[in-house]
DNA sequence: CCCTAAAACTTTAAGCTTGAAATAAATGAA
DNA sequence: TTCATTTATTTCAAGCTTAAAGTTTTAGGG
């Protein structure tokens, strides 16, 4: 996290505008709201993975990006991804994803083999059994998400996205 | 989650206007930023309060519940909140919350006692000690929340904050 | 070539998390 | 009262998650 200005606490007994209240007390707010939200609708979605699918959100969140990454690059989608490539983008630790990959691989929904061009890392792949298994789950995934999402408008859900990636670039963080 | 309108999937392949996708897509969109975001504040507190208090995220989570509910209902303070009302408050199921409330008592950072009024129930509160230690973390918290979100205005935190709400109620889910 | 440092992974220990099953107490209807 | 149901909580097994330490391989000077 980059320094940022603390220019808030300065003047922490001031009230910013007319109705709001500090911007510190403003942040605090949106940070419990965005957990709440994120929880609620975690909590949606990993009881019908669990419940329609036998499987777990880590579980599809692996798949996701392995499905992403094989239509991103299809051309030589011959390669799969390497762990530390998902361990990024999902944004978890190497080796959380190792034991993840792990339990997959045993179901047969994806494959790790060598990379011929690196002794020392693992390429990872949907197996053909594995992408149609994601394609009927990520089909269930969107409508859920459009249901537990149903209260807020496409534009008004192109506005939050964007007004949160602004948090991102202020911070130089992905 | 309730049933919701599914007019979005009826007409998938129209434009809802000029510049937006479909509504379908805004919010998967959303959905991905929402994970990002939450996924990345949560990553620097959890840092922060590992290396500057030797502590977790889910412990903090526990100790706020209890210090509001304590300033809450400060006549009755001396009765703690109910193990179930934790796991309510913060979402999370109840053997969750037994592990972590035990490890906390562990360090004199709380004390659970028996309900006077239902012996299936126990009552949790803050020690003093649990206090003093809390509020030095709140205080380090509100300012790392406050870096972290820097790049969001005080108006803007509230606009999101107020339209992420609305999903919740459309949603009759808290 | 040698050797140090960095990178890609895995392993491990500890804690978090869930859902299901178990225990115990309260509630309420017959 | 009796007994079935509900409520409050704990226990358990399995999986998720992290940070730290360990292994193997690659890369880059010298």
């Amino acid at each position: 996290m980059k320094q940022t200005n603390n220019s808030a606490q300065l003047k922490s007994k001031k009230r910013i505008s007319k109705a709001g209240k500090s911007a510190d007390k403003e942040r605090l707010r949106l940070w419990i709201r965005l957990l709440r939200t994120t929880r609620t609708v975690e909590a949606e979605l990993r009881e019908r993975l669990r419940t329609e699918f036998g499987s777990t959100l880590p579980r599809f969140d692996v798949m996701s990006a392995l499905s992403r990454h094989a239509s991103d690059h299809a051309a030589k989608s011959a390669y799969g991804m390497k762990m530390s490539e998902l361990s990024r983008m999902l944004m978890v630790s190497n080796g959380n994803v190792t034991g993840i990959v792990e339990r997959l691989a045993e179901e047969g929904l994806l494959l790790r083999e060598a990379d011929p061009d690196d002794r020392r890392a693992a390429r990872v792949k949907l197996t053909r059994k594995g992408t149609a298994e994601f394609e009927r789950q990520a089909a269930a995934h969107q409508q859920w998400l459009n249901e537990c999402l149903a209260g807020i408008s496409a534009a008004d859900a192109a506005e939050i996205a964007a007004l949160l990636k602004q948090a991102a670039v202020h911070d130089n963080l992905q």
